[in-house]
DNA sequence: TCCTTTCGTATTTTT
DNA sequence: TACGAAAGGA
């Protein structure tokens, strides 16, 4: 698409004031985006590096970043920013952590560090049930999100349960600081801190940003809104890209509200729409639109298309799940041999992720190959995580939490009894764990034997970190594997040695990514060190760039969550049922109308055909239930679907249709 | 201290 | 069903 439509340019040409771009799927928003860019380095005299542009994921970032060096070439465009929020975050922190109280080489938590710290922290101090912890993790990630202080949430509490999170809250905030600790909360709310107290550093930092835009607009929370805001400051000179009806994060803080505040924070808002899709046929559209109108809505829109109509949606009920994802794998089969369709033209998409399970057995069933996005995440593996703490602690002593889960793996004989002795010492002492482990009047706290494992740990930890800090690196991180024997770890925890091998794969992989990054980081001169290379590892950053590689031929499964942003010529939505696509949780919370707009962003996928299925017999917690079919099929255009297994149709059709499908199935097996 | 077994309980989405 | 946590035995 080299053209711009007319709402399209004039998006692109309204460079003053504050611009809020309404662009619906498909709408050619990344387009807009890009091109902007462009045009504010090519016609309006900006440099690139007073351009920032804000992502919420790094694969967004990565992607805007090669069209814009396709639309732009010369110097000009050197040293444009296009980052995703959290890795702003990481790098204002990274320049400015003596302002805020942090130590070079502070740990940023992921989500099961900060579960491990609040299941210590109540167990030491509160008394709680550790189940407790998962609720009070995500309601500390909202007020912080909110920017609600410990003290003002104790204040605000609703309840027992809510006092005792904001009192949990209080505590972690506290530890979080003495292990020199930031979790992905804090990448946002620390710079948006700062700025409200030191309008010195602020003030550096607008003068670097001259236009800011901002991606994915209804995805910000509170304190993402107000870092935006601060950045751009009296200037005003920003534009941001949105879409209210794929607002699907509000569980996770997102606040799509924040796109109506902009009309009362910047009163010469410029508002254009752009409903013009080139994605998808226009019965989808329809569909999708009509969906969508059982919305309330603050801005409406509705999307067309020149395109043909195209055909029909197919609703296909199924006997139980398990003929469901036959089914899909079957058609899609017979699709891809009926009209050469690439397997990459396929997108299977569900509402949770133990949905593909199924899937997948039966697409390996029929020799499919797929792609399953998501899911049980690299850095989610004990391997990575492993080794992850081990660098963690390697580059911030203060990391007791690293230092907790990796003491004992592999076995180093310090089981409970010896730590309990340990972190005794430790906070009396009020040093660190690994500080502990290296004085010698912990002596008298334990028994010799236990001291002298408990030592030898700590001084081989510090005579790595120092090696690491003297010559290369790398070359400290592999010996430190080799010399604990991780290999040997991993064969004796592992389910084989296939597996083993798998999982040491992994080990090397980060090791590998760990090298690039500092590579690079040497390359560009950028005087980052391994400190901010384990900081971006955490952040996912560059292993994605590995995975992006593999463009082979295969169906893609993944939740509607991850499916947004993407398009694909041949969609199917399994599980089209009650408590499945609006979720259980979701009805009971009152939140079917994020559901429905999660529905709304399945369908908008769609390129040429979509199909949608269910099962009338499913089973949960190990027994067969009896499903409805989900409300979302009643508010679609009924003359516009295509029911199959409902019972009501033709049966001359039902009988082509079984033949049809057993032709195709012939013809594979013919094929095996 | 570590490993096995048993029991109980929960399946939403993720930067 | 499938996983994790607690408990008990080596």
């Amino acid at each position: 698409m080299s053209r711009l439509n007319p709402r399209q340019q004039e998006a692109m040409q309204a460079v003053s004031g504050a611009v809020l771009v309404l662009a619906g799927a498909g709408s050619g928003k990344t387009s807009v985006i890009t091109r902007k860019i462009a045009y504010l380095i090519e016609e309006c005299g900006l440099k690139g590096h007073q351009i920032l542009a804000l992502t919420f994921t790094n694969k967004a970032a990565r992607e805007m970043k090669e069209r814009v060096g396709q639309l732009v070439t010369g110097k000009a465009g050197k040293g444009l920013t296009v980052s995703t929020f959290h890795n702003l975050g990481l790098n204002i922190i990274r320049r400015e952590y003596a302002a805020l109280g942090y130590r070079p080489g502070f740990s940023i938590f992921d989500a099961s560090d900060v579960l491990a710290l609040l299941k210590d922290l109540t167990h030491k101090e509160f008394e709680a049930a550790e189940d407790a912890c998962e609720p009070i993790q995500y309601m500390i990630s909202n007020w912080k999100n909110d920017l609600v202080t410990p003290v003002q949430a104790l204040a605000g509490a609703n309840g027992p349960e809510q006092a005792l999170a904001a009192r949990v809250y209080e505590a972690y905030e506290k530890t979080l600081k003495l292990y020199n600790g930031v979790d992905f909360d804090d990448l946002i709310l620390q710079p948006v801190k700062l700025f409200q107290e030191r309008e010195d550093i602020l003030q550096k930092w607008q003068n670097r940003v001259r236009y800011l835009l901002v991606d994915e607009y209804q995805d910000t929370n509170s304190s993402q809104y107000l870092l935006v805001k601060q950045l751009v400051g009296m200037r005003s000179n920003f534009t941001v890209v949105g879409d209210d009806d794929q607002s699907i994060y509000a569980w996770r803080g997102a606040r799509p509200e924040n796109l109506s505040i902009l009309r009362a924070d910047y009163p010469s808002l410029k508002v254009i729409m752009l409903e013009q899709n080139y994605r998808s046929t226009g019965r989808i559209l329809k569909v999708a639109n009509e969906l969508i109108d059982h919305n309330p809505h603050e801005f409406s829109k509705a999307l067309w298309s020149d395109k043909s109509y195209g055909e029909p949606i197919r609703v296909i009920s199924c006997r139980n799940e398990d003929a469901e994802a036959e089914r899909i794998a079957t058609e899609i089969l017979q699709q891809h041999l009926q009209n050469q369709g690439d397997f990459k033209d396929f997108a299977v998409l569900y509402r949770g992720n133990h949905q593909s399970r199924l899937m997948e057995m039966k697409l390996q069933a029929y020799k499919v190959p797929y792609k399953i996005n998501g899911g049980q995440s690299f850095f989610g593996r004990t391997e990575v995580k492993d080794i992850m703490a081990y660098l963690k602690l390697l580059l911030n002593p203060a990391d007791d939490n690293a230092f907790l889960r990796i003491v004992n793996t592999p076995r180093r004989e310090i089981g409970a009894a010896t730590l309990e002795k340990l972190v005794n010492y430790a906070s009396m002492h009020s040093v660190s764990l690994i500080e502990a482990c290296q004085e010698s009047s912990l002596s008298h706290a334990m028994s010799n034997a236990a001291y002298a494992r408990v030592n030898e740990f700590g001084s081989w930890i510090a005579s790595l970190a120092e090696q690491a800090e003297r010559d290369d690196p790398i070359a400290a991180v592999r010996q430190m594997i080799r010399e604990m024997d991780y290999e040997d770890w991993m064969l004796q925890t592992s389910s084989g040695p296939p597996m083993a091998e798998k999982r040491m794969a992994n080990v090397e992989l980060l090791v590998e990514s760990l090298k690039t990054s500092l590579d690079k980081a040497v390359d560009k001169n950028d005087n980052a060190d391994m400190g901010d290379a384990v900081a971006r590892l955490v952040l996912l950053d560059i292993l994605e760039r590995q995975e992006e590689e593999d463009d082979t031929d295969r169906v893609q499964l993944m939740t509607l969550h991850a499916a947004k942003g993407l398009e694909y010529p041949h969609v199917f939505m399994m599980g089209m049922e009650e408590d499945l696509l609006p979720h259980r949780n979701s009805i009971d919370e009152g939140n079917v109308e994020e559901e429905r707009r999660l529905c709304y962003v399945g369908i908008t996928r769609a390129r040429q055909t979509l199909t949608m299925t269910l099962a009338r017999k499913r089973k949960q917690f190990g027994e067969m239930i009896e499903t409805t079919a989900s409300r979302f099929l009643d508010e679609l255009p009924a003359d516009d679907l295509e029911w199959e297994g409902r019972g009501d149709e033709d049966p001359a059709k039902k009988v082509e249709k079984g033949q049809a499908a057993l032709a195709g199935l012939k013809g594979l097996f013919a094929d095996l």
